[in-house]
DNA sequence: GCCAACGTTGGC
DNA sequence: GCCAACGTTGGC
């Protein structure tokens, strides 16, 4: 089991979509970022994803699970570009923003600070475990 | 809306 | 294979 965290701009495809979605989930589709594309290829079924909304809100606003592998993105038929799909898990009871994760130490080298344009980036277990103690969740265990 | 940081493209 | 030009992301 492991950690990531996947960007989306709530104008666009915000966390209200993704639970609209129900437990069939969708294909996060729209990634054109090797790096980003690699992280959705090392992802497993089981795997949990912090939704974080950029641009409006900039917060890190639900938990979401990986429900299949990476395969083909239905948005386009260049077979560079395939993506995992993921169901909406739990929203966050305090969504924990960029402004508080800058100011915590502990969470100092996430790739959300450190590498802020990518859209999606692993998170250490420490690092999931504070963010969601600080997001409001009293178990840490979805 | 601006722009810094970063990724990609394409000419050479 | 280098690198200049260009496009995109995302914080501010």
């Amino acid at each position: 089991m492991r950690y990531w965290l996947m960007k989306s701009e709530p104008d666009e495809f915000g966390w209200d979509h993704q639970q609209a979605l129900g437990p069939a989930g969708g294909a996060w589709s729209g990634v054109r970022n090797y790096q980003a594309r690699n992280n959705m290829r090392a992802m497993t079924v089981g795997d949990l994803v912090f939704f974080y909304h950029s641009n409006i809100g900039k917060e890190i606003v639900g938990i979401m699970r990986v429900i299949a592998p990476a395969a083909q993105d239905p948005t386009t038929d260049d077979p560079r570009w395939d993506c995992v799909s993921v169901t909406a898990v739990e929203k966050l009871p305090r969504p924990v923003t960029l402004d508080t994760i800058k100011a915590t130490p502990a969470l100092a080298d996430m790739a959300l600070v450190k590498s802020s344009r990518l859209s999606v980036q692993p998170v250490a277990t420490d690092e999931w475990n504070l963010i969601c103690r600080m997001g409001g969740l009293d178990r840490v265990q979805i």
